[in-house]
RNA sequence: GGUCGGAUGGCCGAGCGGCUAGGCAGAGGUCUGCAAAACCUCGUACACCGGUUCGAUUCCGGUUCCGACCUCCA
């Protein structure tokens, strides 16, 4: 049992209760996207993780800001510090403006996480908005004696750092020996003055596109350094939580901590939080393999992984049935699968509200009183162990199969006394839309005039089967089936569903 | 090669030193004009080999396989 919410902390691999610095705020910092491509699916597994956690925050009563950036420069194709920048190659590539491509990126961004009912974040900084700040932070680190300049490029001493913080390769469980030591032959490293160096400010070549003046060149600001200086700016020099996907971890929160204890002389995080990779056909999705699934080619249907189009919120429920610690694999069933428990879900969802209860206090059936109390807790305390969705979600279909028991009076109406019935009805939805973030995308979140209609159509079978004209009745509910509305016959008259 | 993580029933996936989530699929039952839905019951799984223990899927050691990071990636 968890009363109190539990973080697993990377940087001491452990569970840690979560007391933040100046309760009830909370400053959370996630790192968003670069933007120079789409967003594929293993990028929103990280940002539903989070924003899952920033529900939750929520939930508890914190006021939280959440920080999540957009990269929009800065960020190298290739090889440590020598490539091309991602987000130039593209404007290269497609003849337009560099704030081209990061305009129409960041709005497909912005248009996928919504379509995952993703709440946006309080802040969404840009590293371009912030050239100032992060040349600031280049000068703070060079007047710490934690830089140097070479040709107009300005890199991070790691070899003297290190002297000074012995914690520098600790959140990725780097050796600093090894990476001092590295001998792996990079092309260009004789500015360097040690492999492990990595630039904060890059002197522009001549045909770099994206390009800004600095005291010690024209040029563009190191990958890492956006995040290191957007964060202090809206979050303070220390604040409370860090996320992003794990293979963030190393090189750029590693640096991302160097670059800030370096200029302001404190750790910046206090907890760090790491989203797991998914996986397809068992192999990390990302850009640079080239087997991502975009989240459009799964909604609509037209990619060659998966047999039929999958809604935003079944992929969000399929999420949420892993600990966002463990990788997940993305398969055509295991997608079928979690429609199928989503669409349950939703069902209970909608006949909660529907529920009466006669008014009388203690419970006629004190079993099932107590189950639905413990589940309503259970869902507390799974939620404060490290964010445990997969048993929140056992949690809420354990309760969904009484709130079915109760709508089709296989327990009576007073089965549950008005207290704990009272709470079900206040728990379950805040769980299932406020914390999870689930919205009913099944079709059944209806119109007027679709209801109107229904209604109508089942008032017309409805007396076929007083008749017992079964011919009719059966017409109409085929004929409601080809249209995929499902007519389910209970007992106390007939409800549908659009399949 | 170095560092770290994982191997769970037909599938997906939690979890734990003994009381053995949940979803999907499957079997039986209740209800129903039939159907669908719903509810009830059922499957006794934890890679392999040793060890610790009264007892291990859970702890320790080894083996095999898989993955991540070490280089751009959420």
């Amino acid at each position: 049992m968890k009363t109190q919410l539990t973080i697993f902390n990377t940087f001491s691999r452990r569970k840690e209760v979560f007391e933040p610095l100046n309760p009830p705020f909370v400053g959370m910092y996630v790192c968003g996207p670069t933007v120079y491509s789409d967003v594929h699916l293993g990028n929103c597994r990280t940002f539903i993780t989070f924003d899952l956690v920033y529900r939750y925050l929520l939930h508890l009563g914190y006021r939280v800001r959440y920080v999540r950036n957009i990269t929009d420069v800065g960020h190298l194709e290739s090889d440590a510090d020598e490539g091309e920048d991602k987000i130039a190659k593209k404007a290269r590539l497609e003849q337009l403006e560099p704030m081209e491509i990061v305009q129409r990126y960041t709005n497909g961004f912005r248009q996928v996480m919504q379509q995952f009912n993703v709440l946006p974040p309080s802040v969404e900084p840009t590293a371009t908005g912030h050239l100032m700040e992060q040349i600031e932070m280049v000068q703070k680190i060079l007047d710490n004696g934690l830089a140097y300049e070479k040709n107009g490029s300005v890199y991070f001493d790691v070899a003297r750092f290190v002297q000074q913080y012995p914690d520098y390769g600790k959140l990725s469980g780097k050796v600093v020996d090894d990476l001092l030591q590295e001998t792996r032959d990079l092309k260009r490293q004789d500015e360097k003055n040690n492999p492990a160096d990595f630039a904060i400010w890059m002197k522009a070549s001549p045909e770099h596109l994206m390009r800004w003046k600095s005291p010690w060149s024209v040029g563009f600001p190191g990958w890492h350094l956006e995040c290191s200086a957007m964060s202090t700016k809206y979050l303070g020099e220390q604040f409370d939580l860090h996320g992003g996907g794990m293979d963030l971890q190393f090189p750029h929160h590693e640096n991302e901590i160097a670059q800030n204890v370096g200029c302001c002389g404190v750790a910046p995080v206090r907890y760090w939080m790491h989203g797991n990779m998914l996986t397809i056909n068992g192999q990390k999705m990302s850009k640079s393999l080239g087997n991502s699934i975009l989240p459009h080619e799964l909604f609509s249907g037209q990619n060659s992984f998966m047999s039929q189009p999958y809604s935003p919120m079944t992929v969000r429920f399929f999420m949420l049935q892993t600990h966002y610690r463990s990788t997940l694999d993305f398969s055509d069933a295991a997608l079928l699968a979690a429609e199928k428990g989503y669409k349950r879900l939703m069902n209970a969802l909608q006949l909660l509200p529907e529920l009466q209860h006669p008014g009388n206090t203690p419970p006629q059936m004190p079993d099932e009183d107590l189950a639905v109390q413990a589940a309503c807790n259970a869902l507390y305390d799974h939620m404060n162990d490290d964010f445990n969705t997969a048993m929140v979600l056992a949690d809420l279909f354990e309760l969904s199969g009484k709130i079915n028991a109760l709508y089709n009076k296989q327990l009576p109406p007073d089965a549950l006394g008005l207290e704990t019935f009272n709470r079900l009805q206040s728990v379950f939805p805040a769980f299932v839309q406020e914390v999870l973030g689930l919205a009913d995308d099944t079709g059944a979140a209806n119109n007027q005039l679709s209801d109107g209609l229904m209604s109508l159509i089942l008032d017309i079978r409805a007396e076929a089967r007083a008749k017992k004209d079964w011919p009719t009745s059966d017409l109409i509910r085929n004929r409601l089936n080809n249209l995929h509305i499902v007519v389910k016959d209970g007992k106390d008259g007939t409800t549908w569903t659009v399949e």
